[in-house]
RNA sequence: UCCGGAGUGGCGCAACGGUAGCGCAGACGGCUGUUAACCGUAAGGUUACAGGUUCGAAUCCUGUCUCCGGAGCCA
């Protein structure tokens, strides 16, 4: 093992050239055995999509024995010639010298054979389904929108800040939080009948966080241009493709941002995600393409290049009034929009992806910045055609009787958030930011419909396995 | 949480009141520089669970559980 050069078959296969001696390690997909004495192995190593085709003969070994433990499943290190492939599918195939079984798959009981496995099915075997096409595709997929969240952030000059997971502010109205708590569930402390958190490990009730926003906006009080991306988690009973209770979180927070500059960088952020997973991960997007949605890397290709129409919420509302389309909601001026107008825009109307802001204030959190009117705010919503809300953000309210009031009339008790108006007593400055839900971008990059198949190990209402 | 749909061999499905069948996978045999390989043989199911209706239930009814789609909440 200490000796290994193991080569990527990642690498075999896109540099494509005969090589007189290469080791590769991997996990069998299928096997095809010829009477002329040999078997084809399809082995994969993850580093990508295709698998390296490997002439397995009887010239090896005790190759008998060999071939008895190799079937779909097995864990294999083979050693030998990468020649010019025989067979058109593939550039270079190796000639097995030497073959060595890590761990067989006894195919009896292996759930995983050489067929079509619906993804609801592989969500039974999470531990297994990294093992399949797709689930490996989404995965390669998901590391690079990763590291081109970096990479755009990071170029453009922003901190990368981690805010943290426990908290005691709950960004109010963002979601329902999950309880962390180290007491005794069966008789905690009690202060005239109530629990008494004092007792509890930090002191006060805390929770796993809905959002890093808040301290984001601390930061960028000061380091200008910082972003997050973490895990967020959400205790809502939600039964939906995209929705998770454990998901993860990009939350970017500029100062001297207006709203406007806001809405430009999301924009310029999912056209650079996009543009990246085009760039790296194309046999991937390909498969995807031709197994999931057919006019997937149009539809990419499409948002990548086609500037994002922007609307006001009360104009959007206009239009959907005015248009004879039949909504099971009723649209009307100071009501949400509902995810049937949303897609009615996106999909119908515009064709391309929408950005709504100017959203009526009732409706809105307290944190967002209040328009002239007096009746909006600076909100805006990143709307897909497919997938619908990818993006919400605001600027943030800077002005700090303005934000007084917005606690009052929300019935918020500013006490709570001292800290959050400190911001706005001292060296307060405009500023913007938003939240993009990581696995939806996933989904949209990859056309996979339901979220749990696009996070390694999906986390939903009674749903925690792995 | 609400609305709708569905649970049948390992997996994907059929049979929709008359006693369960097909495809794939797996086993065995044959054939082949094969590649979603191909051909043949045998094997594999108290039809999610618990009650009920009926001469007879996978099929109809009631309840429970699970899964999927949609809604709400949001990212």
């Amino acid at each position: 093992m200490s000796e290994l050069r193991r080569t990527p078959i990642k690498q075999l296969l896109s540099e494509g050239r005969a090589h007189p001696s290469v080791t590769v390690q991997g996990w069998v997909r299928t096997r095809r055995d010829s009477k002329g004495g040999f078997s084809f192995i399809e082995l994969n190593d993850g580093s990508c999509l295709k698998n390296l085709q490997i002439i397995a003969d009887h010239t090896l070994a005790s190759w008998q024995e060999l071939q008895a433990k190799i079937h779909t499943g097995a864990c294999l290190e083979i050693s030998g010639e990468l020649i010019e492939s025989e067979g058109k599918k593939q550039s270079v195939e190796m000639r097995a010298g030497e073959l060595k079984v890590f761990g067989e798959a006894d195919p009896e009981h292996y759930p995983l054979q050489k067929k079509f496995h619906s993804l609801e099915y592989l969500r039974e075997i999470a531990h297994l389904r990294p093992r399949t096409n797709t689930i490996g595709a989404v995965m390669r997929v998901r590391s690079r929108l990763a590291y081109a969240v970096h990479q755009f952030f990071v170029d453009r000059g922003f901190i990368y800040l981690h805010t943290p997971i426990i908290t005691s502010s709950d960004c109010e109205g963002a979601g329902e939080m999950f309880q962390v708590t180290t007491l005794d569930l069966d008789k905690p402390p009690r202060v005239d009948g109530a629990v008494d958190f004092k007792e509890d490990f930090f002191g006060e009730k805390t929770g796993l966080t809905v959002s890093g926003q808040l301290e984001g906006e601390i930061y960028a009080m000061a380091l200008s241009l910082v972003y997050t991306f973490g895990p967020t988690f959400r205790a809502e009973n939600s039964h939906t493709s995209r929705h998770l209770s454990e998901f993860w979180m990009i939350e970017p927070e500029m100062a001297f941002y207006d709203l406007e500059n806001d809405m430009d960088l999301a924009e310029e952020f999912i056209k650079y995600l996009l543009g990246e997973v085009l760039e790296h991960c194309h046999d991937d997007l390909e498969f995807f393409n031709q197994r999931v949605d057919k006019n997937l890397l149009t539809t990419l290709a499409h948002v990548k290049d086609t500037p994002f129409e922007h609307i006001d919420y009360t104009k959007a509302v206009e239009l959907l009034r005015k248009s004879n389309q039949k909504f099971e909601y009723a649209v009307e001026w100071g009501g949400h929009l509902q995810s049937e107008h949303e897609r009615y825009l996106a999909e119908t109307v515009f064709k391309k992806p929408v950005i709504i802001y100017d959203y009526p204030e009732k409706i809105k959190p307290f944190y967002m910045k209040m328009n002239q009117d007096g009746k909006t705010v600076r909100a805006m919503d990143v709307l897909l055609p497919r997938l619908g809300e990818i993006i919400g953000g605001s600027q943030r309210e800077d002005d700090y009787e303005v934000l007084k009031s917005r606690f009052d009339a929300k019935g918020i008790d500013p006490k709570e958030y001292w800290w959050y108006l400190d911001l706005r007593r001292f060296g307060s400055a405009p500023h913007s930011g938003f939240g993009l839900g990581f696995e939806r971008m996933v989904q949209f990059a990859t056309g996979v419909e339901n979220i749990r198949d696009v996070i390694p190990f999906p986390r939903f209402p009674k749903h925690a396995k792995f």
